[in-house]
DNA sequence: GCCAACGTTGGC
DNA sequence: GCCAACGTTGGC
């Protein structure tokens, strides 16, 4: 099993929101390093950091599990979509997606202020200055740090 | 709203 | 293949 931290922005869906849906379907993701490893590395039951990125405070919000593998995402296709591709080809998938599904709500967010403080924590990616990848691979060390810091026993 | 950091694009 | 310009991300 793997770890991971999936960014998402409160304001466009949260943590409170994959709580009330049970399961959510990842789509939109634009960067090849992120679409990379949701092709090669995601595998079912996996377990996500679910991060609040543009939030106050910015945090690790939830926990998650990966509920489908990668498959294609069709909102490239879309004109109408927000996540439109216009450079995609019909027939043939360029950008993937994952299905999530919610399993827990923190106590409180981690803050990233929290994560950066944390020398146990020294070289997750979400610390690191300018760090924009939005689907990003977790140890196990560090997902269980930041649920110890949550108040969880993992 | 600002802007630093980053990924992508495109001219050469 | 270099790199400047551009658009986006995301903390602040």
């Amino acid at each position: 099993m793997r770890y991971w931290l999936m960014k998402s922005e409160p304001d466009v869906y949260s943590i409170d929101d994959l709580a009330r849906d049970g399961s959510t379907i990842w789509e939109g993701v634009r960067n090849y390093q992120a679409r990379n490893f949701m092709r090669d590395d995601m595998q079912v039951g996996d377990r996500v950091l679910f991060y609040h990125s543009n939030a106050a405070p910015p945090g690790v919000a939830g926990v998650a599990t990966i509920h489908r593998t990668a498959y294609p995402d069709d909102t490239a296709w879309d004109p109408k979509n927000h996540y439109f591709d216009e450079t995609c080809p019909p027939g043939e998938p360029r950008w993937l997606r994952v299905d999530v599904a919610f399993e827990a709500k923190l106590p409180a967010v981690v803050a990233l202020d929290a994560l950066k403080a944390n020398p146990a924590l020294d070289g997750m990616l979400v610390t690191k200055r300018g760090q924009r990848l939005s689907v990003q691979p977790v140890s196990e060390a560090h997902f269980a740090e930041v649920l110890r810091m949550a108040g969880l026993a993992g």
